[in-house]
DNA sequence: GAAGACGCTAATGTATACAAAAATGCGCAC
DNA sequence: GTGCGCATTTTTGTATACATTAGCGTCTTC
């Protein structure tokens, strides 16, 4: 597990420092560090320091601080000081709970406007998915970045920009937690289960149907996230 | 109404100004810019040129650019640069939507959580509504500040920062618009009185009670909004 | 020995100077 | 006369130097 982080980290890193603005990479790495558990909560976020290790000027490390700020991944001390922010367990139920809202409320937006085009990548993306999960050792990292692409195209079908922020922090934090506890594979057939549902209601047009169907496959993602780490 | 949105401007400006940080300021006065009008949608809004204005270095105005188009006040053209934001009609109703779900949740969490204490303050701050709006000549001025903090106080009841942050822009936004909008005093006394069976519901604590007196007051505002804006 | 104040240190906030990229306008060729 | 391409100019992106403020340890005094 450690080392999956680790290589997802480096991963995002190496696609970030390929010719992006240099507040980019610092958002990527900086960001990194902190999912990857490198930095853990309470650590002070220090601008020199992180310039130091990202290998730009302070200038774009402040903007990424900015932004972290902004998405919840570092918070204020008293004095002014950023440190890693600390998720406990209100905060994740919490994090769902917006998440379901607001991503049931995208697939009903989606639901009225998805074109065609739109529904057949939803369909070879979940393609993707079940393929990555009906082995008996199921491609995790491949599902991770399919289950994503197939909740990205859903947002940009709901074709909301304002929803479209709102979502990518929540949803990141969401899976960077869950990327640490380990995936029962029961769980992740259910899910390309339910992505398929939400295929259906999509191609009918029905927004209720969409809604709902979201809701409940954010909701039971949380419950079996709760559970994971309970066990672990 | 144009007198009354500069002075609101103005206003902001000089609250800002005295004494907070240059970025602070330069956020506030730019907001300002936007929401009084003297800017208008699609405007460049180029960093020398503000930070003239403002009296601050281009440093400080980049921070403020950055919120501000984290917020959607401002969007960026094909090559970078940034622009005073357009909200069309869709743009207009997607925030009241999201505001309702929002506002909504935040009213349910703060029916769980609140105490005598907070209570009273609402009581108390409503029945400054209620005196503003009884008057023939309702002191709108007095309406907007009041109801504000009416929302503002049960948001920070429902204890969610996430929730805080996420709506900050959305109320902003939506309350720019509607000051541009004549009022209808019926609209407001409706209002003050949404607001009472909202601390009914709270004083219940009764969650489902409180959301779905939340949703309608903000669907009512929505439509108000809208009939307001085709009459006029 | 404990508490408070003072001064030092380290970190953030701000300004400015420099580099890179993009828009615009001009000129040239077709 | 029009369209394309290059050069200029404007604007943003980044680095660095300076100012300010919060933290923190020590020293003194009660």
């Amino acid at each position: 597990m450690a080392a999956s982080a680790s290589s997802a980290r480096s991963a995002a890193a190496a696609a970030a420092s390929a010719s992006a603005s240099a507040s980019e990479r610092a958002y990527a790495e900086i960001r990194g560090l902190i999912l990857a558990g490198d930095a853990s909560p309470g650590t002070p976020l220090r601008e020199e320091a992180l310039a130091d290790i990202v290998g730009v000027s302070r200038t774009p490390v402040r903007e990424a601080l900015r932004r972290l700020e902004a998405e919840h991944y570092a918070s204020r001390t008293p004095g002014g000081r950023l440190v890693v922010a600390n998720w406990d367990n209100d905060d994740v139920a919490e994090i769902f709970a917006l998440r379901a809202m607001l991503e049931g409320h995208a697939a009903a937006r989606a639901a009225r406007r998805m074109t065609p085009g739109q529904l057949a990548e939803l369909k070879f993306c979940n393609a993707a998915i079940e393929a990555a999960v009906a082995q008996p050792q199921p491609d995790i990292a491949r599902f991770l970045a399919e289950n994503r692409r197939f909740h990205d195209l859903i947002l940009s079908a709901s074709g909301s920009a304002r929803l479209a922020t709102m979502l990518a922090g929540l949803v990141e934090q969401a899976i960077v937690r869950r990327t640490a506890t380990r995936y029962d594979q029961a769980d992740l057939v259910r899910s390309a289960h339910e992505h398929g549902q939400l295929i259906q209601a999509f191609a009918a047009h029905d927004e209720d149907w969409a809604r709902a169907v979201m809701t409940a496959h954010i909701r039971r993602a949380l419950h079996a996230f709760q559970d994971a780490s309970r066990s672990k």
